[in-house]
DNA sequence: CATTGCTCAGTAACCGGTTACTCACGTGGA
DNA sequence: TCCACGTGAGTAACCGGTTACTGAGCAATG
């Protein structure tokens, strides 16, 4: 107990009778053996409970690496259903993967893929919006070239692609689309003064969702109001913090939201609730994203095919598809968070 | 770019002009070296982007290992949280940790077990209920033994400690003694007839739960009514389902719910609004861990502290802490889903 | 009976690091 | 001037596997 078990593969030969060479072809692989030594040598692992160091596996044949997904944070529930989607099509491809998070910190991603070139992942996955900057696009093209070299293959879900020549595979949302749909929704029951609550320049998810919900203004003739675009970080505190600021100036200049994502939405409820105002009688609401949260909150909102990502990133990572970059559909769940107006 | 770097140490060595002791003992540690020939080391391992290989590194000298957290699924609220807060701590304490999930299957737990005994996992964590019956104990014990035995620490969360002498740390939450007070809460409001949802014979989370329930209905002097007890697993979809069945059966002869944890009180929710009783005014409910769903219900329930269950789990693994078993106090949080009964 | 060819097992080199041991060299004291 | 000593660097063994190469043993063939 206090000794560590140090059973290599030399102790497992001595016990068998038979050379090391045998030990290991008995257990990586495809070269024939006898029956008897084959029994011989599994009788003599069992016995000395050998198991073998993956460090030592590794370093001599290059095997199958692991598949790496890191992620913002896996309390957040974007994050966490896309890596359970990624665990689940790397499991059921045989695969080994690890879920990595950052917390967002730059540092501690940067370390992480440092890390994970150090020990020879196969794939990084590279999940969540972030501000896209220069310094953000020096980095990522940086990772991408050290990725390659050292034979890894970097994914990025729901970025926008790097520059050209950059070794990044990219698959993502159609933001822009779905947001386009669900602004649209709103318009059709009759609003037409909505609110967009997540405005974050140079946040890619974002801007992507502020461009669908200005054209589909545009496309029912509603000229776009600044006043009615309101930032907020994409969590529930946000959401409530911003609603809170909104609604405390005076009374609601718009008979709609439309929420950067499910989390604001969340947020925006609570605020909207604790000022006496209900959804959908008194307000209407959409969110983005259809996770957790909006089921119980009968949120209408755009579903984003999160397992059909992951499986696509993790096919993306084993080189088995082609389509680059990839767009990914996404439709509106009609729940109960909308109202129709009548037409004015 | 075809040729995957592999750059070793070797090359950098002879590009520096010296020996691979003292390229190895440049990036390595605190032996001595003189300031010009570490320059040189540093250029070298800079031009060729040196990266070193983390499994011939942890073949020649053992390091510090990763840390593994073993949970079902990261898209369940309760993992999430307690799997981001060992994320935090290990980050911390300077450590790799990776996320592993199973899916709940006992194959693919295994198979992860062992997978983490090959990379020489300095310690695994084991987080989340499950039915203890005598095949769970064996298999735990075998665990135990053969982690002990690789050097590894076992850490149990939310599990019940194995038999004597089996080497597993344990820590977790009390789960009887918040189902006490969040019964009594129920209890204090004038209720009576207190249907407890989620009910799982042999699932120690549940059954400890139920005793906790139990209790505090003797406390008051309301005898335990079995039909007041119903089963139902630990998710959304089986609240649910649950509640369907119960309400489909006649007019709740209850006037309140305690929902195993928050997911299922969130199905049981929307049944209920389904069937046009609303919560409080008609029925009132109260969960257990306090996850995500719960602040958006209005629900309330019992805060488990997952941050602490997180560190207290890391520190154990690390060595660094005492005291086992550890149970970890809970606390009730007070929403909007309990309405007080006048007394009859 | 000699030769060829096939099956299965062993020897030893190698993967890419770390580190014990050895040694060259410059300095200060006798 | 000679020697002891401290400093910084090099050589080579080793970590625990895999596998190219070699070869023993035996059946089939000529």
């Amino acid at each position: 107990m206090t000794t560590p078990n140090r059973v290599t593969i030399r102790d497992v030969a001595r016990r068998a009778g038979v050379s090391v060479a045998t030990v290991s072809r008995v257990l990586g692989g495809d070269y024939p053996v006898l029956a008897a030594t084959r029994a011989k040598v599994m009788r003599a692992v069992r016995e000395l409970d050998y198991v073998p160091n993956a460090h030592a596996r590794n370093l001599s044949a290059a095997r199958p690496g692991a598949i790496a997904i890191v992620v913002n944070s896996v309390a957040v529930p974007y994050y966490a259903l896309i890596a359970q989607a990624v665990e689940e099509q790397a499991a059921q491809e045989g695969r080994l993967s690890l879920i990595c998070t950052t917390g967002g910190d730059t540092g501690r991603e940067l370390s992480i893929v440092q890390l994970l070139r150090e020990q020879r992942a196969e794939a990084v996955i590279l999940v969540g919006s972030v501000i896209v900057d220069e310094e953000y696009r020096k980095r990522m093209t940086e990772y991408a070239h050290a990725l390659a070299a050292a034979g890894s293959r970097l994914v990025l879900c729901g970025r926008p692609p790097l520059g050209e020549g950059a070794p990044a595979l990219v698959v993502g949302f159609d933001n822009t689309g779905g947001a386009h749909a669900v602004t649209a929704h709103l318009l059709s029951a009759g609003h037409r003064r909505i609110l967009y609550l997540g405005l974050r320049p140079g946040h890619t998810t974002s801007d992507s969702r502020v461009a669908g919900y200005r054209s589909a203004l545009a496309e029912y003739g509603v000229a776009a109001d600044p006043s009615l675009e309101v930032e907020a970080e994409f969590n529930r505190e946000a959401g409530y913090a911003a609603m809170n600021r909104r609604l405390a100036a005076g009374p609601p200049d718009f008979t709609a939201i439309f929420a950067g994502n499910d989390l604001v939405a969340a947020g925006a409820i609570q605020s909207l609730r604790e000022h006496g105002l209900r959804v959908p009688e008194d307000m209407s609401i959409v969110g983005y994203d259809d996770v957790p949260p909006a089921q119980d909150l009968g949120l209408t909102t755009v579903h984003l095919p999160h397992d059909e990502l992951g499986r696509a990133a993790v096919r993306l990572a084993l080189g088995r598809m082609g389509g680059n970059p990839l767009t990914l559909g996404t439709h509106i769940v009609v729940r109960d968070s909308v109202r129709p107006l009548g037409p004015r």
